[in-house]
DNA sequence: TTGTACGCGTTATCAC
DNA sequence: GTGATAACGCGTACAA
């Protein structure tokens, strides 16, 4: 079997809690046997049990990450399974595990959630802002299990989330740039956050310049590629017709293109189209698609981060936007 | 903090052994005490402490899934996260937890391996047949770490893969069901192991109705949507033109489907086309792509079976494939 | 600076 | 049937 603190002790001819003192780097011991005993350790190949050490100081440095995981989560949500990648990087970094939790099953069963924290399976907890979260967030509070949500949600803890409302800033601003000057906006759903954040940076960008847009804000019911046809018709029928559109949904805008190309309207030329996110198509739309991209693998790394701080400081709590955001300038836009 | 052993025994009025011989359901406790213990441990709402009872028993319940956990691996690659739902899944009807491993970061320093089972991490691992498999399989063989690849390897341990040359007979035989006479077979390239399997399907469900294929295989590059336009030129210059197409890759389908339309070819009618996966268009080109599905979340349950069946019984090993498949006719293949 | 001894929460092996 | 008690491997006060 593999080698114990006992072990590497006897090799370095010192005790096991000097071998202890060793690991944890204290001070008072003397370089010397640190060396000996590093040595010790490295010759036994030893690494600590994660059990007798967490029975001994009584935590686990395991995260939990709470994830949708039905059938099709991957395909139809690609984006959490993006985020989880960037929290693992960073656990890692901190020598952490990540445990894979179903957000359903510990939503569903209202115990599940203590046994969650009585057996001691992580140290903390990282979610998302769905349907499910108001309850657990109650749940995770009450029981003290320190948390980080993503995607903005009220109440006092911390959360992480990216700024829709800067990245409706940076689309908007593009298309100005590049001349477009009747600007129109159009949303995934009426009551869609993402689309309102958009939509709000969309107008600040327009404001600073002392301008309007268009027309007021056409919304799809889904977002859909394939309602990007009737929006075109819709766009038609406008008293102005707008020369630029900032699209909130990724798959709305290449079907507003499509549509658009049908009527003989050169994208990038009469009509600019920016939208967000590279997934799934802004680069295979023809043309290509210029979007405001959000690294939500970096947000995956913030929001473990934030867990880190407030693991070590209980009473931390921060709750910050995530202004890491590219243009991507493709032929949809530029003239 | 939470109830011990101790606590639900005082609860209970008896010893702490007498719990844990409740636990494991001893036969030799009546069941008077029985009852009265689990309602102590109702009351109390007691769960064993993981550590304590990994320190005890050596081992872990939990499993660790080797995953690519790369920067856009969950948009390049959502395959392998669907996979990791249906392990979830199973994993969690058996109170097994999951651990996300990065394969890459575990490949890439040879010691990591090591120090995963002597820190006694996981019970075991299940990993994907890529690149890195062959050096970690021999890592995991030689430290007795129970583990099950997906997808086929050679050597002699546990497997699960789709069975991909079914899947090419089935794509086949409806083609030929639908009328279609003149067979064409079109891979992701050349050297693509699931391309080939699908053309040995291919040719296999032919065969059976003594028919040849058009004309021999034709490859991309790497698979894409826009290679599918050059492979439609080829095709034509063909002496024998085909009236249908088994596309080996989705996007590929949808790219081939496209330059022919736009030569004014009707899908479905002078040209049936089927290719495989829902993900990602099958269900958004036009007209719809008909596909040979696979289910990955019952994959992934399968390999966690699997494993669980090695677990209990460490001499057993299986290699098998899934056949459970299906196929959505859709317009591009139904006359 | 180093060593001893106990506690962490459980399982398993004995006695009774 | 039930109850002591010794592991399991590590952290840590306390003693030396």
């Amino acid at each position: 079997m593999a080698a114990t603190i006992h072990d590497v002790a006897r090799l370095a001819g010192v005790a096991i809690s000097t071998v202890s003192k060793v690991m944890s780097d204290s001070p008072r011991i003397s370089a010397l046997t640190k060396n000996r005993v590093r040595e010790a350790m490295q010759q036994l190949n030893y690494h600590p049990s994660r059990h007798a050490r967490g029975l001994a100081r009584n935590c686990t440095e395991t995260l939990g990450v709470l994830m949708p995981l039905r059938r099709n989560s991957a395909f139809q949500n690609p984006y959490v399974f993006e985020i989880l990648c960037g929290i693992e990087r960073h656990c890692a970094s901190q020598h952490y595990s990540v445990m894979l939790l179903d957000a359903e099953a510990l939503a569903s069963k209202p115990k599940a959630v203590q046994q969650l924290v009585a057996e001691r399976k992580v140290d903390g907890v990282i979610l998302h802002a769905d349907l499910h979260a108001p309850q657990l967030i109650r749940q995770f509070t009450a029981l003290a299990l320190p948390f980080v949500v993503i995607g903005r949600q009220p109440g006092h803890h911390s959360w992480v989330d990216v700024d829709n409302v800067h990245a409706g800033e940076i689309a908007t601003a593009h298309l100005l740039a590049q001349g477009y000057q009747h600007l129109q906006f159009i949303g995934n759903h009426l009551h869609d956050t993402i689309s309102a954040d958009r939509l709000q940076g969309f107008l600040r960008a327009l404001e600073s310049q002392h301008l309007q847009p268009c027309a007021p804000p056409l919304y799809a019911q889904a977002g859909h590629y394939a309602e990007g046809l009737g929006l075109w018709a819709r766009l038609q029928q406008l008293p102005m017709r707008p020369d630029a559109i900032v699209v909130a949904g990724n798959p709305l805008a290449a079907g507003v293109m499509a549509a658009a190309q049908a009527d003989g309207i050169r994208i990038g030329y009469e009509l600019g189209i920016v939208s967000f996110d590279e997934y799934p198509y802004a680069e295979q739309t023809q043309p290509p698609l210029s979007v405001v991209d959000i690294d939500l693998f970096a947000l995956g790394e913030q929001a473990a981060r934030e867990w880190f701080l407030q693991w070590n400081k209980p009473t931390h709590c921060s709750q910050s936007l995530l202004l890491d955001q590219r243009l991507l300038v493709r032929a949809s836009s530029s003239r």
